[in-house]
This record gives C-alpha cells, structure tokens and sequence, in this order.
DNA sequence: AGCGGTTTTTGACGCCGATCAAATATGCGC
DNA sequence: GCGCATATTTGATCGGCGTCAAAAACCGCT
C-alpha cells in the first residue's frame, strides 16, 4: 500500500520542492548530504495514516506533493484540525526535542509524496552543525508564529472574517479585481479555518455581498480593496 | 516608572527561576556567562506594555516573578489573548529567526520582573554555541507544542471542558479530593482558556455537579477521577 | 471589623456556528 | 457525454458563548 523510495528515486519536481524549503534552502553541501542521507522518501494514497496520536515519535517530515492534516480527537471522535501542511512544509519537527510520542495524528488529505526525515540522525546533525540547527529554529520559530496567529485568529474573528482573510492572503496586493483558484477541497480549508464545511460555504455565500463569487475551486474577488475594507469596518 | 537593573541586582529567587528555566538550565557556564552579559532585568508595575504589536523587535523576554499576556487586538479593540506566561516562561523567542516586528502584544497582568534578552546578541552566541542553540529548540518546540495544544483545546472543547482540563493539570495525579489555588485572577484565566470573564464563572458553576467548589482563588475537587471521567463522558 | 474599589457572579438576550437531513452541484471514469 | 460517487450547498434547529447591566463577593487597607 505504500511505497518507498530511496532518496534516487526523486522526480525533478519533487526535487525542486525539497530544496526551496526554508529547511534545507540554507545548508551547505556537507549538511545536506548529511541530511538527505536520514531521509526517505514515501507516496502515500489519499486519506492514509502518516502517522497517529501516542506513536513513536521518531521521524519528522517534509511534504513534497499533495496535502497532510495534523489533526486531533475528542473522546466522541469529532476531529479538530490544527494544521494543513502543503508542498514544502514541514511537519513534526518539534517533537525534535520534546515529547518522544507524537501528539497528534497525521493524515494524507490527497494523495502525497512526503520525504521522512531520522529523528534521531537529524537532532545529532544540528548539533554538530551550526547550520542544521539553524534551519530547525528558522523552521520551529516560524510554525510558532504561525500556530500563534491561528489561536489569535479563532478567538478574534467570525467565519466571514477569517474566509475573507484567506483569500486577501492569496490575492495579489493590489485593489482591483482578482480570481483566485484553491488547490484543495473546500472541506480542507474549512478545516484550516476551524469551521465545519457547512460554515465555510455560508460564509462565502455572506462574502457574496462583497464582491466575491465562487463556483467550484474558483474564488473571484470584485475588488480586493473593497474586501480588505470590509474586514476592517462590518468585521 | 520602569526599573532597569543589571544583571547583578537579582535576588536570589529570581535568580533561582531563570536557573531553572528550559532555556538557561542546560547551558554550559561560558554560554551561561555570555548570555548573562546578554541580559538586563527590568521590574514592571502591572498593566504596564512591555512591547507593542509592530515595534521592532529587538529582544526577548524570560518572566522570573508575575505574568506577561500576550494578545491581539482586532479592529475594534477587542482583545483575544494567545499565551499567559508565568514565571520561568520566556516569549517572543520565535522572532530571533522570524520576522523583526513583534506580532503581537505583550502586557503585565500583575507586577513583574522580565530579565530581558538581546536578539542579535543571542543569534549570535547560537550560531557559535551549539548548547545555546540547543536551548532555543527546545523553547521553540516546547512551544509550538503547547501552541498546537491550544488549537486544538479551543476547537474541540467546550467551556467547561478547558475548565475541567486547567484544573486536572493542576491536580495530583490521584484519584481523590484536591484543592488547588489559582496563581492569579479568573479574569487572566479566563483569557488563558479563550473565555470570557463571565463564561468561566458559569463554567465553574456547571461543574459544581461534578464535585467542583470555587471560593476565591481556591477551587476544592471533591473526586479527581470523577472529574477526568466526566470530561471523557458527558464531553 | 468596616470601608471602598475591584473582581466575580448572575440574569437576560442575541448571534454565531455546529449538527442533521435533504437537495444540488461537481468531477471523474467509462 | 452520461452516470455515479462524492463534495457542497441550503434549510431548520439548537446549544454555546459573547455582551450588557446589575447584584454580590472579594480583597487590601486602615
């Protein structure tokens, strides 16, 4: 069910991605050896297990293709998401240097190709070199900031608000008029937005008023300014 | 109306919590040394802002006696808090390898002592020694960890469910009666767990049927496995 | 112990968003 | 292009929590 390549096996794509990550972009060609040295990499179908909640915690990973949920459950089994990892994010890595379990679960939102990286070979590595080590802080800082400003978000914004917010952040920054296309499910980005799907698509059709239409993965923006607007006066 | 000391002028308490710190407890003595060199110590009188959102930011902070609050303002002035830090907790370490504005607020909620970090000076001691670097990873991952936590607390929990979580944490791990006594107001609880002021007070009341009684600060737990086992059941 | 300012609780109310169910749209495989 | 499985939208309902206002409790001070 699921495959494993050895690091060879890397289509140019795949490839690309990898090395534009704010984690390897900036190693030097001895780190990076070292580094593509713990790494595997794996094609996973849609909707698989990467991995689950009270697992041991020894590999962290990087998502080439596809879409990864962090995810976690109540007692009842609701599903809350935390984060959606995209090409070229990284995930897990904070278990690094604390707790030896993972603290949540890890699933596949489409199929993907992720590269896995030793835990225990890379927390070695960034202590010998300073550059490595840098990465995992550049990394870890910014997932904090990022994980920070999604709690300041839930607690501060309505649906239409923080659905507005993603598109302004998709649009580019001009006020005219714009169309953007989503790359995933609206059920994903729901998710991402700590909505139930029912709530995201009510939230669009209140948008509707402001200039944004949707059909399909289509998002088409009126004016951006007008959006940004609004955020800031009926918000 | 701030009070800066040099690092010299500490009392011995406060000097105990920054030892025990994640951040300065696994430190070898010349890091320790450099980073003490690094540091300055100021006392703020409550409700006093120690950085504001947008401002250049140039150091971080480790919290040896009070609390810090961390929030956001939306349009309207509404706060929303993301992180109550206590004393041995430090903040704003994500932005020595992120953006160089603080993102976000940081206010006394009583009287406190910050010893307080220069940014490029710890950048720099991390790229040379590999323990500091090592202390910044694990602040980072710590958390990010807890961050995530958060998320997820937020959106799968009710109410009286966060409640039910604060207090089990500061419980005894037994099964029997408890009394624990809340470090500081309800109101800066209430902003810990995503609440407002009135929505925890009515979450305390909702557990008195579990067995929870609040006078003041103190809140008595006559059955600690009853309360983890309604939170599982009744959830 | 009494006092006064602050914090917390309680009540009333409304809105937001979750849930369930049913209708509709979308997109993929043939 | 058709049909089916899946995703999304819409409607109805309901519970949770924010907000405002007023009452009560708490705390530090003298």
């Amino acid at each position: 069910m699921e495959i494993i390549n050895t690091s060879i096996k890397l289509n140019s794509r795949d490839r690309a991605v990898l090395m534009r990550t704010p984690f390897l972009s900036g190693l030097s060609g001895n780190s990076l050896g070292r580094m593509f040295g713990s790494m595997t990499i794996l094609s996973l179908p849609a909707r698989k297990s990467v991995f689950r909640e009270g697992e041991d915690a020894d590999a962290f990973y990087c998502v080439l293709s596809g879409y990864v949920r962090l995810y976690r459950l109540n007692r009842e089994g609701r599903e809350a998401d935390i984060r959606i990892c995209v090409p070229g994010d990284t995930f897990a890595e904070c278990l690094l240097y604390g707790d030896r379990k993972y603290p949540f679960q890890a699933q596949t939102a489409e199929a993907a190709t992720l590269a896995r990286f030793d835990a225990q070979a890379v927390r070695e590595l960034a202590e010998q070199e300073s550059d490595v080590a840098k990465a995992v802080m550049i990394s870890l800082s910014h997932h904090l900031l990022t994980a920070m400003e999604c709690v300041a978000n839930d607690r501060l914004h309505t649906a239409p608000q923080r659905v507005a917010n993603y598109i302004l952040t998709r649009c580019p920054v001009d006020g005219g008029p714009a169309s953007i296309r989503l790359p995933f499910q609206k059920s994903l980005l729901a998710g991402m937005l700590g909505l139930a799907p029912e709530a995201l698509s009510r939230a669009f059709s209140a948008l509707r008023k402001t200039g944004v239409t949707v059909r399909g993965r289509v998002i088409q923006v009126g004016d951006v300014q007008a959006l940004r607007e609004m955020n800031v006066h009926q918000g």
